[in-house]
RNA sequence: GGCCCCAUCGUCUAGAGGCCUAGGACAUUGGAUUUUCAGUCCAAGAACUGGGGUUCGAAUCCCCAUGGGGUCACCA
């Protein structure tokens, strides 16, 4: 059931003041099958009823679209033939659509007052009775309602639910799908202030953008009875509707919401996220996992992972190319996306395996790229160093760097040795060790000699070293790792006392020495 | 409750009647390698919700049950 239009995909985010991972998700699938088909990615907002300031809370989701590299090719800030894109700016087109429909036959008004309509609802329910509308403001006489309306009597506008019909709609990802309309009330289509409601305006917008191809949550199933009378209503063909599953926090199949965090920082397969964000969300100036979390795309922006990583993430929610694929650019899923591969049941967020991919994509990444994605996060906690240090110490870390603020886990490269703090338990255990005092001091004239500072020959001096004291590698290491890095473990030591320099490890060392009295 | 959707390892998924003693990935556990950590390599454990059909043959098709979810607004 394809049809022969050139495709045209939307998303319809509201302005909320954030985006959601999983409307990212949503969006992200949109947007891939225009991209797959060469079509149309439409950006329209959805803000028929807003009273806060659109603007700013726009801000984040164009933000989102901006970081994961997703362009739309009409819409918001950007504009377009089918102009203008924001719901609140369409009233006058909606009017028209209203017009006609009354005009048709097809929508009525409704006169019966809120009160009313719930009374009869409530009196359905007592009976056990499925309630639809009982439709008095159809028995009205042209005379009666223009007497009421002269009266300013409020009323509103709703479809004329043809109740002897079906719908049944050929969903891409669900299949057939039917309903008897015999049993659903009459929808509002216009509220009694003359403001439209969002079932409405989005079947108005869409025929006249000419979408081919709706794509989205799985909650929006019910919505599509209602909206293809609406898109029959209007004399138009309904697009071909996609509903993709929901995705939820991983184990149960609810869905992930930003209202349950206290829930979702316990799950197993969350919590790491969510302590990431505690532990260094304060230090960047961020906030902690409360106002930074999971749930948002800016977490990932702003904690340091990849739009690769990300993308192919969201990719693997509910769509997979085949039995092995898992690593996908985002050429290779615009490729290989195609709607009938879209899973039907619910899809489990899972942060270890976004973890997995991020680690993959950060790993592959161009030294140049992880220097320049690390520096706003030393910046913001006042940590400085020359690129081609960065670099060198980078190459270091190597694939222990998943995302960009890890970098905030090496505090040794940037550390003043005066105030270097040396970790604890490693210290500790030095401590109940006898002779680990002289260990460290026997390892700092060792040290001191040396002329050739440089990874290759420390390691060859230190075992060289450690073989003539007969001592077992492992036991000189320790304490020299704890001295010249404070830390009980980090990346390959002898490369860690290059970047480090001889003078601070020798001055660390000896620091260490007197804390082993 | 009515209507609608969904149901394979802990998680994401492969599977469109025989290639299935159910495959891959993440996670887990064990081992190897390494100065620690990370990684890498190897290995292990781990699933078709249940019951009826249809068929020579069912994870796959049908029915019922069960479970989960969504939706029933002058929200989006």
């Amino acid at each position: 059931m394809t049809s022969p239009r050139p495709v045209r995909t939307r998303f319809a985010p509201s302005p909320t003041g954030y985006m959601h991972i999983g409307g990212m998700r949503t969006a992200f699938f949109c947007w891939l099958w225009a991209r797959h088909t060469g079509g149309t990615f439409i950006l329209r907002i959805d803000d028929t009823d807003q009273q806060r300031n659109v603007s700013e809370a726009l801000q984040p989701i164009f933000r989102a679209f901006q970081w994961l590299g997703l362009d739309w090719d009409e819409g918001a800030e950007k504009g377009g033939p089918y102009t203008p894109y924001y719901q609140s700016q369409r009233t006058g087109i909606y009017r028209e659509a209203i017009d006609r429909l009354l005009a048709e036959g097809k929508a009525f008004k409704d006169f019966d007052q809120p009160d009313v309509v719930q009374q009869d609802r409530a009196e359905a329910e007592a009976a056990k009775r499925n309630y639809v509308n009982i439709r008095r403001s159809l028995e009205l006489t042209p005379e009666k309602i223009a007497e009421l309306e002269a009266a300013g009597t409020p009323y509103v506008v709703r479809l004329l639910v043809p109740r002897d019909q079906s719908v049944t709609i050929h969903d891409a990802v669900r299949g057939e799908v039917t309903w008897d309309c015999g049993t659903m009330p009459d929808p509002v289509l216009m509220r009694s202030n003359g403001t439209f409601l969002y079932n409405f305006a989005s079947v108005v917008d869409d025929a006249a953008m000419e979408i081919t191809h709706v794509i989205r949550a799985e909650e929006h199933l019910t919505n599509t009875c209602v909206q293809t009378l609406l898109f029959r209503a209007l004399g138009c063909e309904p697009p071909v509707f996609a509903h993709i599953p929901f995705i939820t926090s991983p184990g149960s199949t609810k869905k992930l919401s930003k209202r349950d965090l206290d829930k979702l920082r316990n799950v197993p397969a969350l919590k790491k996220l969510f302590d990431r964000a505690d532990e260094i969300g304060p230090k960047l100036g961020l906030g902690d996992s409360k106002t930074l979390s999971p749930v948002m795309v800016e977490y990932y922006e702003k904690m340091g992972y990849l739009p690769a990583g990300i993308l192919n993430a969201l990719a693997r929610l509910g769509w997979s190319l085949d039995d092995k694929t898992e690593i996908m650019d985002l050429k290779m899923i615009v490729e290989n996306f195609t709607l009938d591969r879209i899973v039907k049941s619910s899809a489990g967020f899972d942060g270890d395996k976004l973890q997995a991919l991020q680690a993959h994509w950060m790993n592959v990444l161009p030294i140049s790229d992880k220097v320049a994605g690390v520096k706003p996060y030393l910046d913001k906690v006042g940590w400085g160093a020359t690129d081609e240090r960065l670099a060198a110490m980078l190459a270091g870390i190597g694939d222990r760097l998943k995302i960009f603020s890890d970098i905030l886990d090496y505090r040794e490269f940037f550390s003043d040795d005066e105030t270097l703090e040396f970790e604890s338990k490693p210290l500790e255990k030095l401590r109940s060790q006898a002779g680990s005092r002289e260990m460290v001091q026997a390892l700092q004239s060792l040290l001191q000699d040396t002329k050739s500072w440089q990874a290759t020959a420390l390691d060859q001096l230190v075992h060289q070293w450690a073989e003539q004291q007969s001592h077992k590698i492992g036991q000189v290491v320790a304490p020299l790792r704890l001295g010249v890095t404070g830390r009980g473990s980090g990346i390959g030591l002898f490369d860690a006392m290059e970047l480090i320099g001889q003078m601070s490890c020798l001055l660390r060392l000896s620091r260490l020495a007197e804390k082993l009295v």
